[in-house]
DNA sequence: CATGAATGAGTATTCATTCAT
DNA sequence: GATGAATGAATACTCATTCAT
């Protein structure tokens, strides 16, 4: 089971209720009800508040979280250490300029407060993380998450996405230039595992956190997920039509199970207590792959 | 992903419980209120009580329950002594006898809420079900629930033990006559996918509900699920030595990507529209990995 | 402030409402708990019962809890060093005639249930106390409790009015054959906290767990607590008739001045790890009363 | 009975409050917590806010507590540093101002919540009341109780604390320009009874409400209680040394005994539908202890 | 733009009491 | 008489979200 399987199961009844406990759905989430059920929004009133204001932004925002660069300064940081394609969120930006002069401030916040999310969300699950301790981790306000992201769930759904989208563009990039299917596959499958291995976080949120909700999958099985799958079912295409590997494979049902292993390996790196190298289980499983899919 | 994997998926998103019962008063005290707050006088009709067999069944917990063709074999489930009969949980046949000469009707009851639990929680997820909503499945009250399960946790607990214990026990017996360890391999891919698409609410449970934690998924990881990945492997690890499979193969490894093959079919088919035979995904995953995992 | 005062407090507003509030205090009480009823720890659960019956007397009874001779086998057992006056509750009946032969096993069971009862709720506090505990205790079933008590209340109401019962004939015995009225509130006085001092289980309840509420104080203060603050007060008007006590005071509020003084005494006993004669602050008491009341 | 002994009273007769969400799991789940979301240690608290002053007042906060003549004084309650203007809880006078140059919002409303918690559990008593309740009658919503109380149980034990406090502070100014003896007793007793009397409700929860727990009294017994008793018993200490006194009496014991006394008293006022100076009761006992403490 | 005090819906769980056997 | 499985009402507390400053 990938992710793109998983990803339509909790789709079932989400019941409607507001308020709480049952987790009630709510306003506000891309899947209209809420993959977690939020919490429904509310606020009758409002008593007194704060007055004050100006400070251009929270001083914790440098210090405690994010990065200008993004995404580069967390607590599993992308590993300075391997010189290859590191998955700089918020690096492959567009809007953002040059954060040196302070260009973009908005974005790198925004970055700040996913990375922070990623953080928290890894680190004491979804659920069990508040909104004000991701708000505390990004040296920001509770409030102020609220002026970058539209609810607790669309912090969880913009990590997918962001991840996702990165992802997917890393792959087609790999891609690009390699002609051979085998080979091709073999580098989705490393940039797969190493982007996840890079950030044990990310990796946990991606792995654990983020397949909660059948809703949630359904979403992205259908979108992101399967231009991903798409690579791989490409890759396999080519091959048996170039006879590499055997026609009597359904390229769908062979990526997923490709997509299957890969995940299998990943879901077991983040359980181990041992830390070896993720992005070193790509070659086994391809290599099997691509054994198991020659002609007899 | 393969089972081990899932496992930590929805560990996520999940609400936490906030509120609280407390302990209203009541009429019956010589006092026209009661010194203490009693409770009040309830009962406004009284379920099934007395366990004691003879009983074809408790009357609501037929209608409430039961379904066709699941679960009903089940008289005292955690029997793995007796190897007729055996309760094969979303399995098929066997009528549910009402416990003719005396199967402890406990068991049976438990059956029940086990059963329900399973429908409801497949049906609006784990976190969205009440416990009372179990109840009302399984025609019983709220409070009888905890005659039987420590917890609402218990139950998902209840279900992954059961579920794993039995089909760790049909592996094993499936697996028992044969030798060859392509064939073991292939009817323990067969029974795997054949228990899950006999009982889809069961799948669903098992495929994404039962992976909500990370915590719940270490802990498994290391027992259960581990015995389980251990028959893959031996089958694998003979394989090697009788010449079939390549030498340069890491049984451990091999088994979880089969495994994450498996377990991404089942999940395919969990959120797949379309009512095909999950069993019948097994082979093409064995042929693959057989095929793959054959000496080059 | 003495028995007499705080039974009318509580009175107030006690809601009607059944069933209860949950929120188990929890962490952050002082207490560590919770000042009030945190509920404890339960029983282990309490399935497997004793099916037994028939016996004159269910054995547990025997031993666990109350001894026909009732009330004398208790936790803090009358101390058998002391020949005098032993509250023996139970001992003093009417319709009990000789347990010996099995004579009146209603009676004797009641009085082992309430036995039981004050041990457990000395024990545990009558919030926290179950009737199960109480019906454990005395060694049977929880149903059986409603046959001889109307609730849990009517536990608590039935050792307050037993013991009271029992003081207030006491009481009167003792001073029947008295006409010095300092020497009449002197037997009194010792009576009172003799009995108490002989139970201390007996006394936790008395002192303590049934003073929660003001309904049931209200309740008695109007019946046999008058009747034994009667006692005094009649000793004071006694004492100032002849001269022996200032004729400006009220006999009904010097009378409540000295139980408050006793009653402090009684509490203070409880509260103290000490294990000092609570009789012997009788003296203490009457001597400062008589002295302060003597004509100047 | 004094408050000493009073304060064991109502220990008992408490319901235990089932039910739970705020109740977490507890044990029962195999992974000690909860499989899922947990809820994890929560933030240390959060209380300390933000106590710049300002605004005039929350709005609710006067209509929905404040009750005319009572607990109006306090705007920083906890404050024994300022002589001046002591909040007399259930004092008189003193319109509260609205905190005019900057009197702590956060503690007029923490102020207002507990007047309202007083006046609430005086009514329905502790146990029937519910957090809602307090939080309507201070015109605020149930939630924000806990943003300025750790829990329900926290109210009551602020309640007496703080009552405790104002009152040894209370006693001790009120004696330290004394030196007679019997002098210092009579202002001590007249001003216990005095503050009980000018606030009923108060009186009630900490004559009745507050003793209902047996941990509570002990744990305040060793406390505040001990040091007011300290008050009383070095008054009689120094007519003993001054020859008021006789050289008899166990100043401790001597000291409980008038505690009691008037604990009685204030108890008895409360239960009575008569509406009488309780003060007046003071003189009544005191007359008649030092009477009876007088040297023969 | 940012803040953070305030809001308020929502439910797991307990246990006194009943009653079929 | 005894039993004990079953019942079911009731609430403290959390935290996502808002909005007046």
């Amino acid at each position: 089971m990938t992710i793109h399987s998983v990803m339509a199961l909790n789709a079932a009844v989400r019941r409607p209720r507001p308020g709480n406990p049952g987790t009630p759905p709510g306003p506000g989430s891309p899947w209209g009800k809420s993959i977690v059920a939020p919490r429904a929004a509310r606020r009758p009133s409002g008593k007194a508040r704060r007055p004050r204001t100006g400070a251009p932004a929270a001083p914790g925002l440098r210090g405690g979280v994010a990065i200008p660069g993004v995404f580069e300064g967390g607590a599993t940081p992308p590993d300075p250490g391997s010189p290859t394609r590191q998955p700089r969120w918020g690096g492959g930006g567009m809007q953002r300029r040059s954060n040196a002069e302070g260009v973009a401030p908005r974005a790198a916040k925004r970055d700040a407060i996913l990375r922070a999310a990623i953080d928290v969300f890894a680190g004491r699950g979804y659920f069990n993380a508040q909104v004000a301790d991701v708000a505390r981790a990004a040296g920001i306000a509770a409030g102020t998450v609220y002026l970058y992201f539209k609810s607790k769930d669309d912090l969880l759904v913009s990590i997918f996405e962001r991840s996702m989208r990165e992802g997917l563009a890393e792959g087609r990039a790999a891609v690009a230039d390699l002609t051979d299917p085998g080979a091709r596959l073999r580098r989705l499958a490393r940039g797969h595992l190493a982007r996840l291995g890079h950030d044990r976080n990310l990796a946990i949120v991606f792995q654990v956190e983020l397949r909660s909700s059948i809703k949630f999958m359904e979403r992205f099985s259908a979108t992101l997920l399967r231009d991903y799958l798409g690579l791989i079912r490409e890759a396999i295409a080519d091959g048996q039509r170039e006879g590499l590997f055997r026609a009597d494979l359904k390229p769908t049902s062979a990526a997923k199970m490709l997509f299957g292993a890969l995940d299998e390996m990943a879901t077991n790196w983040i359980l181990s207590r041992r830390r070896y190298s993720l992005e070193a289980d790509a070659d086994a499983v391809v290599d099997l792959f691509i054994n198991g899919a020659r002609p007899r």
